[in-house]
DNA sequence: CGCCAGGTGCGAA
DNA sequence: TTCGCACCTGGC
């Protein structure tokens, strides 16, 4: 067990459950246990300090500073963005605290795969069944949790045996997506460095990631703040506050707008739906 | 039962 | 280029 001080602002169980990730308990004691790619932590936030309980401490605050993006500076963020726009303080008040998860763009882009046209419980048993039958077991306090399977692992499941997995039609997606990644075709390490708009075209050149599927990809695996996923929430907000109607609209409004916080407004509005 | 879930690919106009 | 539709699965 650690303890990281002084960690501001930070609203754990918004952040942990508000759909950036899928693989996470909330326990009795309201604590979170998460599964990362390489060890399984169990977090809790108390007076401004992380508690932090893990299978594998090394380098334990270092990988969850950087997970939690605690050392960003959301706060100031966020009173540029009510600078630019004052009706958005009640929800950007709500989401004080929220912050984006650093996710492995691997794991990342098959759980955003699987979640077109897709709830979230079926999305969260499919990657669960994925863990089981194809992860690394591991052992954390008496309980036994399954990593996220690697590459290599990944790579050697065939559509039926997604299929067994729940993932319903996207079984094809997911074998030729991987196979991709494993060949480097699609270059997971390349897309950091790439302009997000070329990232979006270029995620989008493979079945099964549309514009949807691509936007969280690069605003949840890779931090492109200017990313932003148009969901039917956030339509009906823009619709319900501004009475701008279709996702082109949306678009070029935020992005004129927000510019490069684009991705995180719309990220507060899909989240302002949950507690408001 | 039928409908829908943080969509997407496909074929038809 | 746009439009309508089918699609695994599980919960209601």
């Amino acid at each position: 067990m650690i303890v990281i001080k002084n960690v501001k602002n930070m609203d754990l169980e918004n952040t942990i459950t508000c759909g950036q990730i899928f693989r996470f308990i909330k326990e009795i004691d309201n604590s979170f246990t998460v599964i990362l790619c390489d060890r399984v932590v169990n977090l809790k936030y108390i007076n401004g300090e992380l508690y932090v309980d893990s299978n594998n401490e090394d380098n334990l605050e270092i990988v969850i500073r950087n997970y939690l993006d605690l050392d960003r500076d959301y706060l100031s963020i966020i009173n540029d963005i009510k600078k630019i726009d004052s009706n958005l303080k009640p929800i950007l008040n709500n989401s004080i605290g929220l912050k984006f998860i650093k996710q492995e763009p691997l794991e990342c882009i098959v759980s955003y795969v699987i979640s077109q046209n897709n709830s979230v419980r079926n999305i969260q048993n499919s990657l669960n069944l994925i863990s089981f039958n194809y992860g690394e077991k591991v052992i954390f306090n008496n309980k036994e949790y399954y990593l996220f399977p690697t590459l290599d692992k990944l790579s050697k499941i065939n559509s039926e045996e997604f299929r067994e997995c729940k993932v319903g039609f996207r079984d094809k997606y997911l074998v030729d997506i991987i196979s991709a990644i494993n060949t480097d075709m699609l270059d997971i390490n390349k897309m950091y460095d790439m302009d997000s708009e070329y990232a979006l075209e270029y995620l989008m050149g493979f079945k099964g990631i549309g514009m949807k599927v691509a936007s969280c990809i690069l605003l949840f695996g890779y931090h492109k703040f200017d990313v932003y996923p148009v969901d039917t929430w956030v339509k009906k907000f823009m619709f319900d506050n501004y009475n701008i109607f279709g996702e082109e609209n949306i678009r070029k409004y935020c992005k004129e707008k927000f510019g490069i916080y684009s991705g995180l407004v719309i990220q507060y509005m899909f989240n302002s739906k949950r507690n408001m």
